[in-house]
DNA sequence: CCAAAAGTGTTTCAGCTACACCCATGA
DNA sequence: TCATGGGTGTAGCTGAAACACTTTTGG
């Protein structure tokens, strides 16, 4: 009992994104072992010297060429000793948001393995990546309802149609298009632009923004971002 | 960079109690260095072949002798790399609550360096440790409000006002006791006994207890327990 | 003028808030 | 009989849910 530790740190990345009323999540693909080829999670070993969060966005960069700067800590998965078959390793996810500009990935020296997948057709991954992603969605899910992460995932200036649509999607619900309107609105945290979308059919849509600077001014202030569903 | 990885993972335990309105935190006293004693929280070095949750078990069994079977993850505390001044060490922090049968320690080899703070009485920790308690009395504030985890702070059978008094101390929030009482008696996961407490002074007050098995059932149902205060 | 999506108000109902008096006991 | 904590009901208000028609554009 008194040997040396012998356990590996490392890092993954669920990173979500959404387009087309569809959820999306970055793989990469991952040889394993000698022959087979899976899907997994960006992610890797930590360095002696880096922070975790400096790891994630390291990682993530070098196997996707995806840059992200915020990252959220989701779980650390430790649990099971043989999670990783060749050695211990506890896994400490991050979870992350980004806009659609951000869904078709540049191609770069390790990129090509990356891809996209909808999340409803996510394959077998690698080790307990499957596992890792079901906690990350549920995560998303949740939050959606707490707080206005919905806006990350969209561009910076957004149809309210798209806004309804998310979260229809994604927490697999149907949503009175009228009451959520006046409950989003009613937090005064999206502002209405000039701008109108292009549109192919029916009448045009405003484009809005949501504001961060003023719900960061109101959450300090006790204002609490809430959206419940019957 | 493609030199071995060196980072020791450990694993730290906030253990919460509760008695006479009072929020308790278990600590042991640490040597640091040669000389000067710190407090600290439970916890140690993850072993090899152990599961992270198995490892908080352990280390909190050895250093105060307290027995928990219920560990939640917290967070994982590895950004600053000189969090432990000796070593780059990251460490997963799991907290539980326990009820107040075991506010009294049982002597034991290391237990004798444990002891029991008052929650606005807890000297300066070691390490980041502080910081860790902080972001787990957040964490306990939050899950009182939309889980019945005061329950687990309290004896099998509990008075109302004990109940009601626990959620005034640790939200540090005055409570009106009529809509309180109504409130929790909706969500019938409570059930009167034929008990009455030994009452000093005043009309003798029924005992209640939680009824787990309900609150599953109903949880599984689509129930969901949430106290909100103004 | 038709199809398609955007935009908009009102009524109803449930649940939260605020609030004050009587009850059972021991000293 | 008094002091102490336990136990209870109601009225008003606020916010959620349910619900359908009009507007603007392109084809």
């Amino acid at each position: 009992m008194t040997n040396i530790q012998n356990i590996r740190v490392a890092v993954d990345a669920i990173v979500f994104g959404y387009q087309n009323n569809q959820l999306y999540v970055l793989l990469i693909q991952q040889k394993f072992g000698t022959e087979e080829l899976y899907w997994a999670l960006p992610g890797g070993l930590v360095q002696n010297d880096e922070a975790l969060q400096d790891a994630v966005k390291r990682e993530l960069k070098e196997e996707t060429n995806v840059t992200v700067n915020y990252f959220e800590q989701l779980f650390t998965f430790g649990d099971d000793i043989k999670r990783d078959p060749r050695n211990r390793v506890i896994s400490v996810a991050y979870f992350a948001l980004v806009d659609p500009s951000k869904l078709t990935i540049k191609a770069d020296s390790d990129a090509d393995h990356a891809q996209w997948f909808k999340i409803k057709e996510v394959p077998p991954l690698a080790f307990d990546h499957n596992n890792i992603l079901k906690k990350a969605i549920e995560r998303l899910k949740a939050k959606l309802t707490y707080e206005p992460v919905g806006f990350d995932l969209l561009a910076k200036e957004f149809l309210f149609s798209e806004l309804e649509n998310l979260y229809c999607t994604i927490l697999e619900k149907e949503i009175d298009r009228r009451n959520f309107r006046k409950k989003i609105l009613s937090f005064e945290i999206i502002e209405e632009t000039d701008q109108y979308a292009p549109s192919k059919s029916g009448r045009p849509a405003k484009l809005f923004k949501f504001n961060k600077l003023k719900y960061n001014k109101l959450t300090k202030k006790g204002f609490h971002f809430e959206i419940k569903f019957a």
